[in-house]
DNA sequence: CATGGGATTGACT
DNA sequence: GTCAATCCCATGC
């Protein structure tokens, strides 16, 4: 297996690297999934949580890149980004979806559910099935941490993007910054 | 110190 | 399609 994405992965205008990081591995205690869904997220414009400056929230985001970025969204799911671009830029990827590799199991169990397409079709849903808590958050992606992401698998190293607008989000609602694996049947909302 | 609002999900009509 | 759950944080008085 290989080693995890370096931090100069992360150091990289965020576009660039939400696009990079559809095909690659999530990984976390037991269990794994390839990333099918990804959106961006940048301090210059009003969805992002950065957009107000630096607050205790927002720290993580400004700080280096290569970190998990884990908060608690509605009260209730824990939802995992990655941290891009230069210490003091405000910017992540949000991971929205994942077809599940390793330790399905066990992802089964932690989200109640038999079905496949079920397990991590959701921002919400994978951080369950994984078992990723907002405790993670501010811990290093790059293998010292409990969450790792690890490079495209070579069955992924061609994968075909579709960009579109991100979901849930009632500002900047018009940017493109939203990309999904073409076809795939593990994405939260079709394009 | 009070309040409003989510980068969602699942249950229900 | 509609709606409540649930809590942390940013904002404003």
């Amino acid at each position: 297996m290989s080693a995890p994405l370096a931090a100069d992965f992360y150091d990289r205008p965020v576009l660039e690297v939400a696009r990079d990081l559809v095909g690659c591995v999530v990984a976390h205690d037991g269990a794994s999934g390839a990333i099918v869904e990804t959106e961006a997220y940048h301090d210059s414009e009003p969805a992002c949580h950065a957009f107000v400056g630096v607050t205790n929230r927002t720290r993580t985001l400004f700080g280096p890149p290569g970190r998990a970025y884990v908060y608690r969204s509605y009260g209730i799911h824990a939802l995992l980004n990655a941290v891009c671009e230069p210490e003091g830029v405000g910017a992540a990827v949000l991971i929205r979806a994942l077809e599940p590799l390793e330790g399905i199991e066990r992802m089964r169990a932690r989200r109640g559910l038999d079905r496949l397409e079920q397990l991590c079709s959701g921002p919400g849903k994978l951080t369950q099935a994984l078992g990723i808590e907002p405790g993670e958050n501010d811990t290093p992606l790059t293998g010292a941490g409990p969450v790792t992401i690890l490079p495209r698998p070579a069955a992924w190293s061609d994968v075909e993007l579709v960009a579109s607008e991100r979901i849930g989000i009632t500002k900047a609602v018009e940017l493109p910054w939203r990309f999904c694996a073409r076809g795939s049947a593990h994405v939260s909302v079709r394009p």
